[in-house]
DNA sequence: TGTTGACTTAAACCATAGTTTAAGTCGTAT
DNA sequence: ATACGACTTAAACTATGGTTTAAGTCAACA
């Protein structure tokens, strides 16, 4: 079974090792190994923790939510009805919040279409 | 001509007062006049332009990027080629945050249908 | 043997984006 | 007259999500 050092997974996920250890401490990434040496210690289900940690970030979840989650999947089998909860909400916010960029992101499409034509005319005149 | 005051503003967009005089602080929204008793008055156009400041927030962009673009508004037509330049910009980094969020979700979504299926897995058991 | 390079810690520090507080001024409705 | 609601300010405070610093350990390589 492999094991991955904090810079291997640093690297692998192209996020800091500062984060990382951010991360353990907020209890994200539980019950990590350690070597002789005190070196965290990876193993691959937790590198796939970690993985479920920053879709998660990346979809704006909060730190404790994402802990809350965390501590769900530690507890057990017993909590798979909430985890699915959690998640079924959170898809729900995430689409909202596309939506809210999407449409958004219309209006700042019109500001391009503008000063493009603006410019163009501009040149036309010359 | 119509006025708004700032709490017409916060009732038509849905955001703290504070939020509007934070913004107004931070130069979001320039040349606010106010009446005798020096309570603000925000005339169409700067409704208009609290509405664009809200558009970019809506779409992450910094305070200190919607101030930019705020100042460039403010200079005036010799400053279209910029926020042109900027607005393009901005929008391939929504379109980008979009994509990331998009994929984030799809393993959310491959969550779901895991705890979805133990869940009915459980109930055909008993 | 000594000096890199990869790691460790706790604690301080930082940026961002507001929110809250406290004390005060108006205009109007009772 | 007064009390209420809508507004004003500066400054302090909060939350969130890290990043940086300083001092140290350890293994391997020259």
């Amino acid at each position: 079974m492999k094991y991955y050092s904090i810079g291997e997974a640093s690297a692998k996920f192209n996020i800091p090792e500062s984060t990382i250890r951010y991360y353990e401490k907020k209890g994200l990434l539980p019950l990590i190994e350690r070597d002789e040496a005190g070196r965290r210690l990876f193993s691959e289900d937790q590198i796939t923790l970690l993985e479920i940690v920053i879709y998660l970030k990346n979809t704006h979840m909060p730190i404790s939510g994402i802990k809350q989650y965390v501590d769900w999947v530690v507890e057990g089998d017993n909590t798979t009805e909430r985890r699915l909860e959690m998640m079924k909400n959170h898809k729900q916010a995430v689409l909202a919040e596309i939506s809210l960029m999407t449409e958004s992101l219309k209006k700042i499409d019109v500001k391009i279409t503008r000063y493009t034509k603006r410019i163009q005319d501009r040149k036309e005149q010359k």
